[in-house]
DNA sequence: TTTGGCACTCGTGCGTGCAGAGTGCCAGGG
DNA sequence: CCCTGGCACTCTGCACGCACGAGTGCCAAA
């Protein structure tokens, strides 16, 4: 280890930087001619050239066949992710736009929507954002509604916004004072609490009640537990696909394997799940799990109401993406939505 | 007119048949010869291209360039599907599978992702599900949840399933008993009404409480009406996206277009808009009128719990597709997505 | 340690030539 | 009158060869 940071002294690293630079914006290899005239490096290209081959002979960066230009790796990405990139502000213009168009929803689903899309035009790329996670939200409110004899509805709503429902069928004919004796009990005790701790709070209910109500109200317990417990049901919402036919020869083949991943909602919730809560993650290349996804780099993050993160949300883009510019706005979207979330 | 159907005699429709068949089969133009080796016409190749000059001549065929085999037209397409092509019937082991599929849903949500899902996997294309439109169906049940002293949820729930909620801020503090009277008087009145008659049934309302209670009364109700008149929350699924890159051939350029169209849910509820409500509809081509889709047809109908449609589905695939196949699993998908909507 | 020079490598673009597929037309036959 | 076989023609796609230019690695000198 200690060789390679002794290897790469500055002017190598200034080097890489330049490269990612040029290679990010004109997609193509990059010769050390070129990057001295569009970089004031203050060296000739033969000194280039030399710092290039020790760069390569990192494992930084690659040139497609002999006498071409570099172009960077994975890793030299990652170098430049980690070392030498500051991520980009957004412009204060920017924010104002952000936040007036968040501003303008109306109810969960449309924020969601919003954000998605916002975070598609911004970045000029693939977005991603998951509903905000039942398993960490709390209960705002539970809602019994009689619709026929034997028939009640559930309606679950939670302090993010979300709003579940679910049919029951009874198994007997479910009295209305019953049904507001539930309604209340459950409330009472279930409001405010996070949905993963109501079921334990909800045990001994049916005690409560007398022998003959006491089917239905296990009826009606077991299918709210059921809601609760529903975390595949986490949902995603996308946006942008199209921005992907911009980058076509970017990968290897065609965009199609890239477009089946998306289509998987359960290989976009992993990706997603691999962000550390609170700090951005970014997953470059082969370091994504999936293999349709590998020329691909995911920039992701959580967002939340208040102070913890209650989902998450990101971009996916071809490994060579502005990353500094695509960072920020990741970072300043996320911001802004936990703010509409925590107001709302 | 008369011209036309005395130049088309039998044979030449069966040419035009064959070649459209061979073309969605080999993706290539098709010459005089192939022709008569995979269909057995039981005539020489030196007639069929007499009747191919006299179907390029009316504008049903055409050659990309001289000394090339021939491609329909939109308009050869068209006659295709109106007069030659029958709409062909799921196998036994297909009905089953999709009423499997769908039997499974627990939700609204869950039906209609089912749906665009399965459509997209039957026809490999893109499959377009409209969520039932609330324009259409009728009050099954609306509830008003009490949050907090001058908060009020009003939540709708539709005979399809749909569930709209609202947030209401009120006046001044809601009296649990002003609630409830409310409740019960819209719920008398308004269950089972379609939902644009609501508004004229409940119009009187306000009168029939007490003046202190009426600013309260009112914004409930206005909000209510919000929520009833909101049809541009018309929301549209989609699926199957992956599949484009299969065609990628068929489209001139890029399939960027395509993909840009696919995102503006506006452009989509147009498409589907265009549909008669119950029969299937066929847009070949230019005959869309949004421009990103001019080499794509789109085939769609109306489905419905009941008698009666509700909202639409359907496919989007290069002009170039299988139309008996995709008009089977289109019809036969909407029938049973109806069968699942009528028994909930 | 940097620099300028030089020979070398390899991909790209372009023009040529050839084979194959398909057509249109024409004259002959049923 | 319609169908058929034959023939000349046209156009695309592909392989080949060639020259060009960009970019490199190495070496000797500053």
């Amino acid at each position: 280890m200690a060789g390679e940071v002794r290897q790469l002294d500055d002017r190598k690293l200034a080097v890489l930087r330049a490269i990612v630079q040029d290679y990010v914006g004109t997609e193509e290899p990059v010769g050390s001619k070129a990057l001295v005239e569009r970089h004031n490096l203050g060296v000739s290209p033969a000194t280039v050239r030399n710092d290039m081959a020790a760069l390569e002979e990192e494992g930084y960066i690659h040139q497609p066949h002999t006498s071409a230009g570099r172009i960077p790796t994975d890793k030299g990405y990652r170098l430049f992710v980690d070392k030498l990139a500051e991520i980009k502000p957004m412009s204060s213009p920017e924010r104002r736009a952000i936040r007036h168009f968040l501003d303008g929803a109306v109810d969960l689903d449309d924020v969601v929507m919003r954000t998605v899309r916002l975070l598609a035009q911004l970045t000029r790329q693939v977005a991603v954002v998951q509903y905000p996670s039942l398993t960490r939200s709390t209960v705002r409110h539970i809602e019994l509604v009689a619709l026929a004899p034997a028939k009640v509805m559930l309606v679950l709503i939670t302090n993010t916004g979300r709003v579940e429902q679910r049919m029951v069928d009874c198994p007997g004919t479910v009295g209305e004072t019953v049904l507001a004796d539930l309604r209340s009990r459950i409330n009472a005790r279930a409001a405010g609490q996070r949905l993963p701790d109501v079921p334990g709070l909800l045990e001994e209910l049916p005690a409560a009640f007398e022998q003959a109500d006491r089917p239905t109200v296990s009826t009606v317990l077991a299918t709210l537990f059921e809601a609760l417990a529903e975390q595949n049901e986490e949902r995603i919402m996308l946006a942008g696909t199209a921005n992907l036919t911009r980058f076509g020869h970017d990968f290897p083949l065609t965009i199609q394997p890239v477009l089946e991943a998306l289509e998987e909602q359960v290989v976009l919730l992993r990706l997603l799940g691999e962000t550390t809560d609170a700090a951005m993650t970014v997953r470059i290349g082969r370091e994504n799990a999936y293999e349709g996804l590998n020329s691909t780099s995911v920039v992701s993050v959580g967002y939340g109401s208040g102070d913890e993160s209650v989902a998450k949300l990101g971009v996916i883009g071809p490994t060579r993406m502005d990353y500094p510019g695509t960072m920020g706005a990741v970072r300043a979207v996320a911001r802004y939505v936990g703010q509409i979330l925590a107001e709302s």
